[in-house]
DNA sequence: ATCGCAATGATATATTGTATCTTCGGCTCG
DNA sequence: CGAGCCGAAGATACAATATATCATTGCGAT
């Protein structure tokens, strides 16, 4: 109901077809490490740490791969929209619809840790006119919701 | 506008006592070293790391205090709520009116650090309804925004 | 007394995040 | 072509945040 506008919701190649096209128009290279860590990210499923990553990508690059070099591309993959971060998991994932800027709400399992994503402008709009109201400027709004997925509550149901 | 409602605001002793009353209603002990943690927290200019807690109880006490006592105090204090944790700070904030029970909202400022809560029943209505149509259940709402305070604008404006 | 329990202490370690300096590879300019 | 520049990535060290485990203390009940 909430978000009327269409998306266009990529995965797999296609979102990296995506991915790629949107970073290279923000002015950033498309190098094979990046690659190698928005594949590993976009094949998460759950929100990722940057050390969860940088153990993928050694993995499957057979070259240890340091955390700090996966940092520095996930702050570039931020700042290009490719990918957002969930503060209140310390983790990443990936954004799916890079083509368009959104402020995103992460519903985020306490149990199974999963996340899924949220849009609705009305609320962000709502959330971003609060702060603008007491005099906040550059916002960056952080919505999440922690709670238990309709998926783990069936499970409990002992 | 948005919270009708009246709020005791409490501060210094005042506040102590309030919440010092709250936890004793809430089955929990207020034993020194909690009053001394509440205090810290009380006294911060800002949200404050459990190991800057952990820091200035260890000065103002003259003993040693670990961080992970400080954690689990926090804790303690977080679930009963007179403490927030702001999630995108990974630190903690004292809460001025721990009679009653909010989803806050917290503003963040990414230049001085300062944060102040904006209550706003509706807006945490909305957010806590998109949750639950999602089927999330024991909702646990995070919803802080970053950005530049006001002060800060104006300091900055060269 | 001693048992049980909650709070705290002590210690170790895990996880997350930055800083700094170096190396590599491609590019331009002369 | 070679020198110099520059962004990306590697290497290393370290800082900051968070948790796990076991020991100790103090207090109330039996």
């Amino acid at each position: 109901m909430a978000s009327a506008h269409n998306h266009l919701l990529h995965e797999g190649q296609s979102l990296a077809d995506a991915a790629q096209r949107a970073f290279e128009r923000a002015g950033e290279q498309w190098t094979p490490m990046r690659a190698e860590i928005f594949a590993a990210l976009s094949a998460a499923t759950k929100p990722a740490s940057a050390y969860d990553l940088a153990e993928t990508v050694s993995g499957s690059t057979g070259r240890r791969v340091a955390a700090n070099s996966v940092y520095r591309i996930l702050d570039v993959f931020v700042a290009a929209n490719l990918a957002r971060r969930v503060e209140s998991a310390n983790a990443y994932i990936v954004n799916a619809h890079p083509e368009c800027e959104h402020d995103c709400i992460f519903l985020v399992c306490d149990s199974c840790g999963q996340a899924s994503h949220v849009d609705n402008d009305e609320l962000t709009g709502s959330v971003r006119r609060a702060a603008e109201k007491a005099g906040f400027t550059n916002l960056r709004p952080v919505i999440e919701v922690r709670g238990c997925c309709a998926q783990c509550s069936e499970g409990d149901a002992a």
